[in-house]
DNA sequence: TCCTGTTATGTAATCGATTTCATTTACTTT
DNA sequence: AAAGTAAATGAAATCGATTACATAACAGGA
């Protein structure tokens, strides 16, 4: 085989630094225009040309610029997921679902926190939009009206999560969080419960939670009961905090505190559980405790909690699906429900009396 | 206040897509030059201009274009973040650190899980660079070799954490993993372990798991005893392997099993708790069983899990700083180690006889 | 044979901000 | 007052790919 001249200069003019179009095209003897459509419209190029660009691209290691081509073609690729906290286990698995499916049709994720505030989350997606991001997926259903006016400003095609816009407003899939309390504390109920107690999220901007408190409110109302002030506590999620609520309900005298406690998720009926032992209060003979979301966590303690399974890896490569439709131009859904499912394990049990 | 013809004529014109630096020139009655000026660099700039611009961008809601910006200036402000899997607690709560620290020094996080496959990181990393992405964390030490010579190519700076590359090669930040399961295997030789077991994280490339595991083999080493292969068990992190894995394990005939199960992280330690539990063995008294890494996950356990606490908030936020040190040219160390700290919790204790 | 329509490719404009270079203005210094 | 320097600003080139438009080549039909 003998040595390229062409090849040789390209090689030795670029120096370590990236080769361009241009390299690939003189390389190849076409213009900048046939490399493009060789990568972005192949049909419309003949085999043997097509086979003269690749042959250069793979020789080059040519690797087009991102910028460049978001800046001419108005897309990045790149999909904002715009998250409260990834501290969380159930985000950072919906992220990972999302991630794994956006990347095998060669997007990238573009990750934001905003911890629960919702005016953090309407600065955090300006940035990203100004990085070009080119759609967004957000967690809930509450947002800062400005989100959404920016959003279409600037036209960027977006889908909630967690949550089913029952208003078709807006694109959504999720599950529905209040029937699934709702059924979960009906199970209690029939076990013969009549105090209960709820550890609850933050609701300020916290659909989720609101949603999964409402159920469960719904229900004691429809059985004539109904949450005392006392046996409810909010609280941010970790597992101090929850320890902490959970030790000042255990503080009411006997007969005014409750049989059972709820939780809007997990981390805080772990922390509820690790509360009793540490007073002494047996689970679930003394204190039945329910979680949500079925995470590992919960799963694992002595004895195993009861919990509501979200449909959270189906959720996250739904989103990632319905975003991409969205993008290209597909059909695609409106809005798109999964099942959740009631997980009973022994943190409950009937009433002591 | 009177109507500003050159603001009307502007936003009728502009309709409801973005504005540009041009829009804003010529609302503020001045060039784009100065517009990018006052954005980026404003000691450059009159204060009587700043206030001109400024005033133009706010009443346009002029958001820079992040691809023009990142072509011609080369800087996309954007930070890849390549981790092995989001859905390890640890990995995301790092990835979190990062980002909150990114984020307030206004760059974005571009996140990419590679599966513990580095073949699959290598090429994911390559997607980043195409994307334009500025610069890379990475965990772990162990790379393909092509992925540094791709990162040199592009100049790209980068990060390795989770670990302290002695040659000095590349940047890092992490901690000893290897003196770590030294002293927490030390301990249970003083204990009076003589029997050991390991479930350990496949090593292929990971070298979190390796370290982990030479750590513990030098101290059984030292003290005249070793690891026998039916008792190490190598598998993926989630806890139905963790659990079948430590099954195997407890099939071996009582004169031949561990007394002392140790764990290259928490989710097999809880996953071989479930075993035991599963099986009627009782942790510590017949077996005890220790994690790393220290999560919710092990400390809730019945009994608490006996761990040690790798510095992951301090990781990620150094990593995040270091990171934007280079990228700024700003001073910044060759490699950091923080302290871990052994946790002795319950689930350790003398062996039975 | 000549015309029309299709296909393959090249030329050059374009995306929107940054940045180089040139120019103007204002301020010292002698 | 002249000259020299520093600061503020504008005009235009530029980053690298995409794409509208132009052209060339070629096939098929009249």
């Amino acid at each position: 085989m003998e040595p390229n001249p062409i090849l040789e200069t390209i090689i030795k003019e670029g120096g370590s630094s990236r080769s361009s179009a241009k390299d690939v095209a003189r390389l190849a003897g076409v213009s900048t225009a046939t490399v493009s459509r060789v990568l972005n419209t192949p049909y419309q190029v003949e085999e043997k040309t097509q086979k003269l660009v690749r042959d250069a691209v793979k020789k080059l290691h040519y690797v087009p610029h991102g910028a460049a081509r978001a800046l001419r073609s108005a897309r990045s690729q790149m999909i904002g997921a715009v998250i409260p906290s990834f501290d969380y286990a159930l985000y950072a698995r919906m992220t990972s679902a999302m991630q794994t499916a956006l990347d095998a049709k060669g997007y990238s994720v573009v990750l934001a926190e905003h911890h629960y505030n919702l005016k953090s989350e309407l600065r955090t997606t300006e940035q990203l939009i100004r990085h070009g991001v080119d759609a967004f997926i957000f967690v809930g259903l509450t947002h800062d009206a400005e989100l959404f006016s920016m959003l279409q400003n600037y036209g960027r095609p977006y889908i909630l999560t967690w949550g089913i816009d029952s208003t078709g407003h807006h694109p959504s899939i999720g599950f529905d969080s209040r029937s699934a309390t709702f059924d979960l504390t009906r199970h209690l109920i029939d076990l013969g419960h009549k105090r209960f107690g709820l550890l609850s999220a933050i609701l300020n901007g916290n659909d989720r939670a609101t949603d999964r408190g409402a159920g469960i409110r719904t229900a004691l109302a429809q059985a004539g009961l109904k949450l005392s002030d006392d046996c409810v506590q909010y609280g941010s999620i970790d597992l101090a905090t929850a320890k902490a609520m959970m030790h000042k309900i255990l503080m009411l005298a006997p007969s005014h505190r409750p049989t059972a406690v709820m939780c809007t998720n997990d981390v805080f009926a772990v922390g509820a559980m690790t509360a009793c032992r540490e007073a002494g209060i047996k689970i679930p003979d003394d204190m039945s405790i329910t979680g949500c979301d079925d995470t590992d966590l919960g799963a694992t303690q002595t004895p195993p909690l009861t919990s509501i399974h979200t449909p959270i890896t189906e959720l996250g490569l739904a989103a990632a699906e319905q975003i991409i439709a969205r993008l290209e131009g597909q059909p695609y859904k409106q809005s798109q429900s999964f099942p959740y499912k009631i997980v009973l394990r022994s943190s409950v049990c009937k009433p002591a009396y």
